[in-house]
RNA sequence: GGUCUGGUAGUUCAGUUGGUUAGAAUGCCGGCCUGUCACGCCGGAGGUCGCGAGUUCGAGUCUCGUCCAGACCGCCA
């Protein structure tokens, strides 16, 4: 019986001792997590944009930066600004001199916590969403101090791009900027949310990949371990969702960065983000209404704008007659008319020998002095744009022609024309003439001036559009062969795979882009899905069959184990994101941009590299002669 | 690879046919100021005129070269 109760106490006791121990690592715990919890309020209760006049004669505690401090004697003020807003603190030379001389001496950007009442103004400011409070501030403690920065941290500030872009770090710290990356933020949540609402995964593909010679330049990485051989950067996943298509992921999307190694422009970086999606047993109509869904939703959510009906669904073919761009903004109409046949029967050298005469009507703009026109003239003489020379013809209120060409045709001829172009009197008809080709592109880069000029060119309409059936190759003068205009794993259309053999240039694609505003949002296209047809297509290109072999080998085998028919799309992120936040360069929405020559020059990069790190990749530097 | 534009105070800019000590605004420093919020007022400091040649009695200004930045063309499947 003792035995037993001893062993009974002997129970109890392991049993409190263990509880005891328990009770310990428990109460370690609560007083860490309360710690951790204290440590949270020691700097702030609240952020700076939060508070509101109901939150008057609270204590709080805040911390952030010093945008400003104005000193009135008296009186001093201090703006506190995190990345929720800013918050004034009030300090007074009566009720507390040493700590009104403290603020005094806060410099711009010093990064300081204070403690305080919140109290009502007695001059509210309503330009701040805090306008109506301000904060009796009790104690002040210096959490770092900071240098004078280089440029004011403000909405307008008088630093230069170079400059900011040197001090990348400052200039996020102003509100355009954030906006610019909360709008990117939201934008890729959104994404996320409404694809996988849809059944879209997410997957990840690598970055060290393989280089190819189509397409981009390749950035090129070396390989330590593999002596001698590269990797390179992906221009896009392309292989690797195709392949996750043969694998059965039926619906694949990731927003993703890619790399090409090309010159640079305000809407071009070498490293930027893709939305890459991908599906499995779809046709071009499937592809182009989910992904049409997708944008109405963005524009809906993110902006606010309920886009009615179905985008227009281009031919590239027309996009081309008419806009003499395969990404036509369509905010406007100003659609080109061909005047070659009425307008070749002549005397006038520079029409009878040309292949295309065509132009554009700027309605009202009838009164256009000579300067105007000249300029006009002298725009379409760039180079970059490379007309010879612009004929204009006034349709005069009173019914009458006027025209740079009056020697050559008659009103009646000029009347004709007009009638062509639907121009009513009071409108401007502006005419290019030339190779057929050209003659459009410059036409192109004109309306879109004169829509610029005209005010049609509105940041806060949107005409999005599908540019569909474009070609599926393009003639390289150069190397004197066909190349992909989209891709080399781009689908002829079944219609046109007959043509194939005897006229290549002829076959229309299942490829298709999103423009929006002029500008290209995005674009994809149904996959060749069969070996033979793929291969077919790598000879067109003018790989031999060991060559594709070598660079597309895997995707062959891949095709041979039961590829599923599959199409796609890539969605320019930056771009998107520019076009909403309505501004014309990508670096203004990306983090930390490179500038016009592909440098980050806040952390200087590139930059050269150790003797020892090309002596172990076995690399040499050559100087260029 | 090419065309164009720019480089002057910490910053943004002005600077006349080449001519005395290179200016303004803002920022910075000091002083005054009790309701500012683009605070105000007074004062002060601050310059390798991108760099290198050349022309000239004399160059921020003209010429050539070069570097840097930006826009565009080529390039960007």
């Amino acid at each position: 019986m003792t035995e037993f109760k001893d062993e009974h106490n002997a129970v109890i006791g392991v049993f409190l001792q263990r509880l005891y121990r328990q009770i310990i690592k428990l109460s370690i715990f609560v007083r860490i997590f309360a710690q951790i919890l204290n440590q949270d309020k020691m700097y702030r209760t609240h952020t700076c944009g939060e508070l509101r006049i109901s939150n008057v004669n609270q204590q709080v505690t805040l911390s952030g930066w010093v945008q400003k401090t104005r000193n009135l004697g008296g009186m001093t003020f201090v703006d506190l600004r995190d990345r929720y807003g800013l918050a004034q603190l009030a300090f007074n030379m009566e009720t507390n001199a040493e700590l009104c001389g403290q603020a005094r001496k806060l410099g711009r950007e010093f990064v300081v916590k204070i403690e305080g009442s919140v109290q009502e103004r007695s001059n509210k400011n309503p330009k701040m969403p805090t306008g109506d409070i301000e904060i009796i501030v009790d104690e002040i403690s210096i959490l770092n101090k900071a240098e004078t920065p280089p440029f004011t941290i403000e909405d307008d500030t008088d630093g230069g791009d170079e400059l900011r872009m040197k001090y990348r770090y400052l200039d996020l710290r102003r509100n355009p900027v954030r906006k610019n990356l909360e709008l990117r933020h939201k934008m890729a949540q959104e994404i996320r949310s409404y694809l996988d609402s849809v059944k879209f995964m997410e997957i990840e593909t690598p970055v060290l990949i393989k280089s190819t010679p189509e397409g981009a330049r390749d950035f090129v990485v070396p390989s330590r371990m593999n002596q001698s051989q590269f990797y390179a950067l992906p221009q896009s996943p392309q292989v690797f969702k195709q392949l996750l298509m043969v694998a059965g992921y039926d619906r694949y999307f990731q927003i993703v960065k890619c790399f090409r190694d090309e010159d640079l422009r305000a809407d071009r970086q070498p490293e930027f983000t893709q939305i890459d999606c991908e599906m499995a047993f779809v046709e071009q109509n499937d592809i182009l209404n989910t992904f049409e869904d997708l944008a109405k939703h963005l524009f809906k959510k993110i902006m606010n704008v309920e886009l009615k009906g179905d985008f227009l669904r281009l031919p590239y073919d027309e996009a081309m007659t008419f806009y003499g761009s395969d990404k036509p903004d369509l905010r406007f109409d100003m659609k080109f008319v061909d005047i070659t046949e009425l307008a070749k029967q002549n005397d006038f050298i520079v029409f009878n020998q040309a292949q295309y005469i065509g132009g554009i009507c700027a309605e009202g703009c009838a009164g256009y002095s000579r300067k105007k026109l000249d300029k006009l003239t002298k725009f379409v003489q760039k180079p970059q744009i490379g007309a010879k020379g612009l004929v204009y013809v006034k349709c005069n209120e009173d019914g009458t022609y006027k025209s740079s060409i009056d020697k050559f045709y008659s009103q009646e001829d000029l009347k004709k024309w007009a009638g062509l172009f639907g121009a009513k009197p009071g409108d401007l008809l502006l005419i290019l003439a030339g190779d057929r080709n050209k003659t459009l592109t410059q036409l192109s880069e004109l309306r879109l001036e004169m829509g610029e000029q005209l005010g049609l060119r509105d940041r806060n309409k949107f005409t999005p559009l599908w540019v569909v059936d474009f070609p599926l190759l393009e003639w390289d003068e150069e190397t004197e062969r066909f190349h992909a205009m989209h891709h080399p794993f781009t689908s002829p259309k079944s219609e046109d795979i007959e043509l194939m053999d005897s006229d290549p240039g002829k076959v229309r694609a299942n490829a298709y882009d999103l423009v929006i505003n002029g500008v290209e949002i995005g674009g994809g296209s149904i996959r060749i899905f069969d070996k033979e047809l793929q291969q077919k297509m790598f000879k067109l290109l003018g790989f031999t069959p060991e060559q594709a072999n070598e660079q597309f080998g895997f995707l062959m085998n891949a095709f041979k184990y039961g590829a599923p028919p599959h199409g796609g799309i890539a969605f320019g992120f930056d771009r998107w994101v520019a076009l909403f936040a309505g501004i014309d360069s990508i670096r203004d929405v990306i983090a930390f941009p490179k500038n016009n020559s592909g440098r980050d020059v806040m952390i200087d990069s590139p930059s050269s590299v150790s003797k020892e790190q090309l002596d172990e990749l076995l690399l040499k530097i050559v100087k260029k002669e």
